[in-house]
DNA sequence: AGTATCGTACGATGACTGTCGTACGTCAAG
DNA sequence: CTTGACGTACGACAGTCATCGTACGATACT
């Protein structure tokens, strides 16, 4: 019973994700100096949420060094596409078809951004058999 | 300070929603009769459920009769719109083309969803100035 | 009228989140 | 060696979620 279900990170935990996906390992004080530039909490908290996703296997650990380096155990794309994947289960009856139907009727989207969809869309299109 | 965040509907109350959507107006017995279809939880779950989100704003009630009836405050399309913006802010840095883009790239799309999404683009990009 | 059924209100509980503060070990500088 | 700065572990706590069970009023059946 190690692993009961596929968690996902919470948006705390996100946020702590983001710093290592940039920066790379790092220790817990590098990872709160950068993260204190977006919202300010307490060097414990950013530690305590580190704790906590390595118990999540989100973050692996390097301890060989007084202070621990940190470094993401997922991708941010992995990441991305399992949240995906987790609305579209909620909150599309599962269609990512939908989801993106619905994105983009109500994307305030530019012209430049549309058609680089558009392309990767037309792409996507002759690759996938 | 009645509203103070934008408050998004959780999974389990996302379930509820979803059956006042298609069902239209109903009492909690009528909820919870097609909600139980979906998974088990006694009737006084999804009275719970309803009264939380009563409190919230997300449904409006009836109590003219001792059957009160319960109705969606919120429509379905409103609801995917505000989760997706959500999700794009904590996972895409804000960013809906981004969203998109991880979406399609990772979607199982057939070649009849990607036509019927190129299509929707198309039109889209005419449109919108 | 008396009782069983249906309905709503609401307290209790356990899990999880996010946040701190304190305890305690280590390491370097005086 | 002592001490102060730095590091990790971890308990505590308040807020939210999801779930029940119990209390209690209203309705309907006999």
């Amino acid at each position: 019973m190690s692993k009961k279900v596929e968690r996902l990170p919470t948006a705390a935990e996100l946020k702590i994700l983001k710093v290592l996906w940039e920066a790379g390992p790092s220790t817990v004080r590098e990872i709160h100096e950068i993260h204190k530039k977006e919202k300010t909490v307490r060097y414990t908290t950013v530690l305590r949420l580190l704790q906590n996703m390595h118990d999540k296997n989100f973050v692996r650990r390097d301890d060989s060094e007084r202070s621990h380096i940190f470094s993401a155990n997922l991708t941010e794309e992995e990441t991305q596409t399992k949240l995906l994947r987790d609305l579209a289960e909620r909150v599309f009856s599962g269609s990512t078809k939908q989801l993106v139907l619905r994105a983009l009727s109500t994307s305030r989207a530019s012209k430049a951004e549309l058609a680089e969809i558009r392309e990767l869309l037309a792409e996507s299109t002759h690759e996938s058999g």
